[in-house]
DNA sequence: GCAAATTTAGACCGATCGGTCTAAATTTGC
DNA sequence: GCAAATTTAGACCGATCGGTCTAAATTTGC
């Protein structure tokens, strides 16, 4: 990796955690500046806009919590298994501390920027993806009952914690998030064979 | 209503449209000019800083918001009518075509303003109060089984509702939000005696 | 209908915005 | 280790930001 590849990827590291937090518009460049210690010849070397370095933290974030909620399915062997560790990352506080950036980005985006927007919708297609896989791998594995839906759990799972995501945020607890992932399992518990 | 209540009122309807769609920091006072038709003066004749004028945007489409889903109850009599009116909001395009306010100053405002995130927690509590109020009407009323947790339902149908509204918006289309009111309906049939 | 009070237009303010450009500093490849 | 190539600092740019202030226009109350 060249120096300025480095560079690039310190610009974009550190820019994504401000961008997560305060938003694209509500970021500048000397926010930009500050937190990378690189005066603006440093960052217009490595980046074009400021749009691109919006653009380039979203795909940041999201590739490392998809790596994040992957390797946490990956931990499980059985449909229940791999259900109950994805979603004990989001029972973690720690996790996501900033919100979720498909949330962030996605609310952000959908009336100003549609090239993020795109991006958005994909990683809220994966997202749904890793739910219905699961769900599939049950049905196939005969944990689960054939009659469940694995598009409706996948969406049923992802809008309620996204918007947990939200309560989290504002009102600075767990609580609610606690109350929906014990809803969802719930609900799988209902298919369970 | 003295002409300035009114230029008042009429800055905060035009205001919040923008807002709500291109959020806080992204809207600026030349927008609102522009929306308005009114200079500078006009305007900080009125409202003291731009944030001000956010924050009576955000308690106006808050109330505006308020008061469709409440009078949406108060078309049913039973607890079902009244969460199929409720729900009956979401299912219409037309209604919150900028999406929720909520959602929109609620992500925006939970790391930049805390003025803003309190009204935001206030606004999810009463939204939450709206659903169990509903079931607990149907519990008295001997519709619904007792054993439906009030809290529980209206933290499943908030959160996913607010899923939903970001994935209508994301995708430009409602089929998610359909299979999300389809959810809520089937968790209640449930518990109909 | 007129005087007093209120409201608005718009010139003006300093600060900051995103972005450019050149010269200096650093890294790279041999 | 040195020359060439790459990367970075930071002065500078015009545009726009949120906000102030005064004089003109409008509304209000009698």
């Amino acid at each position: 990796m060249s120096k300025a590849e480095r560079t690039k990827q310190f610009i974009i590291e550190k820019s994504a955690e401000i961008i997560n937090k305060k938003g694209m518009a509500g970021t500048s460049l000397s926010d930009i500046m500050e937190a990378t210690k690189l005066a603006k010849g440093g960052i217009y070397g490595n980046f074009e806009s400021k749009e691109e370095i919006c653009k380039e933290s979203f795909l940041y974030l999201r590739s490392q919590l998809a790596a994040k909620l992957d390797n946490a399915v990956s931990q499980g062997k059985t449909a229940k298994e791999k259900l109950y560790k994805l979603l004990a990352v989001y029972e973690n506080k720690n996790n996501m501390t900033d919100g979720c950036p498909i949330l962030n980005f996605g609310i952000e985006a959908d009336d100003t920027n549609p090239v993020i927007k795109e991006q958005v919708k994909k990683a809220i297609g994966s997202a749904q993806k890793r739910y219905t896989d699961i769900i599939e791998l049950g049905v196939n594995n005969k944990e689960l009952l054939a009659e469940i839906n694995p598009e409706r759990f996948g969406i049923m799972a992802f809008t309620m914690i996204e918007g947990a995501i939200l309560c989290r945020k504002v009102f600075d607890n767990n609580d609610q998030m606690e109350v929906v992932l014990e809803i969802i399992k719930t609900e799988f518990e209902r298919y369970v064979i």
